[in-house]
DNA sequence: TTGAAGCCTTGACCCAGATCAAAATACGAA
DNA sequence: TTCGTATTTTGATCTGGGTCAAGGCTTCAA
């Protein structure tokens, strides 16, 4: 929550990376001014907590650049992730005035901050703003149950290939990128952050990379940088409908 | 989708078991007219599959009694359980026109439909439909990432006693009822049911089940009615904060 | 260049829960 | 009352992934 370091790069609205993605998405420019009015940017660096579960919310926001994840832990320490943040994700929820959950800097992040009061007081005046807000937290349930299908009932296997086209197909939507080819993906977790989102420890995480590696349905350039020659391989790996969309 | 059966008993809003807590909880009574033109009943008996996934859904709706379930199936038959909808629950994604989900009957239901069109339409211009649905979203989306912690890290046991508790709440926040001394939950759910609510086999439930009884944290009168004695020693079988709060 | 701290991999072993099989119980319909 | 089907329980056995333990690889600081 503290300990903010790198300089807050202050962004204008026009120039945002995020801009036709985020809660803001739908704004009319004169919306978009009154905004402009409450937002502040904080910066954190990977690996800082920025919000404690139970902890008093007195903001809410948007990722501007870089990854956070939402976790639960359980008193003995078994933990959960529950959220995984990309930019334009908004995080905290109006109406609440305590966190929920543990937000964690996975990379250095930048946030686009609303202080929490004036927010509310500007939705329910600015229902584009409700709208969007609507919309992207359908996507998120969406996005939750697909997830607990994951976890319920996909082998350690599956689970690693579903995480990888997870992000390869959040990766791709946000960069405007097609799909065809051999793509490249930068998986920004640690063996233990896949494991908490996945359910797994990371012994079984790093084995069944290794296997799928072996088996050629991935590359590894590093520890991180995955090569995709066949998505829908991978597809067919994560035991998904290989059909399927290729867009969220 | 067919063979409704049970006669679809109309009701007057005023009278509506759901009227407080559906999505339509904050229309005044002129907004609850216009709503009333659109609406309309229909009923399903225990088992039927309403919606397929994929099919084109044309209307939206609420559950006003009875149990249905959210569920999503691998194509070598794997299912997973993605959302229990109790009284109240909203079904259907305005904006979505084709189900994401299968749903399926649990027991007798009616349910309180709207074309979606006209549904949509009136979201536009009616802001609490809007905000009651943005709420009523957030508390599912805190659901199925209360669900995740569950699927992901819990034992069986733990599994199972988180259910019933998660019943146990649900039903006491509808009934209004309070929370103390012994309660007693009907689990609406066949044993198949809860594995595939919970991530498990059906035999393993079953086990579980028992030896939750044997160890006197639950009783059962029959095979679906379960008495709590002491909730707090539930909550903690189930692996929670104990403390935690007694309502949601 | 040598440590020290984080990550990641690999191996050996074990166990919670899956699988396979059968029997018991419940419940309508005829 | 009896049969037939659906549901549940219980037992025996198997196995995927967890646990424990040991090294290896990077990176960064001294």
């Amino acid at each position: 929550m503290l300990k903010e370091s790198a300089p807050t790069a202050p962004h204008e609205c026009a120039d945002c990376p995020i801009r036709h993605r985020a809660v803001c998405a739908r704004c009319e420019s004169d919306e978009l001014e009154l905004l402009d009015q409450i937002k502040y940017y904080r910066s954190f660096e990977a690996g800082q907590t920025l919000i404690w579960s139970g902890d008093p919310m007195d903001f809410v926001g948007s990722v501007v650049t870089g990854i956070a994840s939402l976790t639960q832990t359980m008193e003995d320490g078994r933990t959960q992730m529950v959220g995984l943040l990309l930019p334009s994700d908004f995080v905290g929820r109006p109406g609440r005035d305590s966190a929920a959950y543990d937000v964690v800097a996975t990379t250095n992040i930048v946030m686009c901050c609303f202080r929490k009061k004036p927010f509310e007081e500007m939705m329910v005046r600015t229902p584009h703003i409700a709208q969007r807000l609507l919309e992207m937290t359908l996507d998120e349930l969406d996005a939750a149950r697909e997830w607990m299908l994951v976890l319920g009932r996909k082998t350690a296997r599956e689970k690693i290939a579903s995480l990888i086209a997870i992000i390869a197909r959040r990766d791709a939507a946000l960069n405007m990128a097609g799909m065809r080819g051999p793509l490249t993906v930068d998986l920004p977790l640690t063996r233990e952050a896949m494991a908490d989102y996945l359910g797994l420890t990371l012994e079984t995480v790093s084995r069944q990379v290794s296997a799928l590696k072996k088996d050629g349905v991935i590359g590894l350039e590093g520890k991180r940088r995955v090569t995709i020659a066949d998505f829908n391989r991978l597809l067919d790996e994560a035991g998904d409908d290989s059909d399927g969309g290729m867009l969220a």
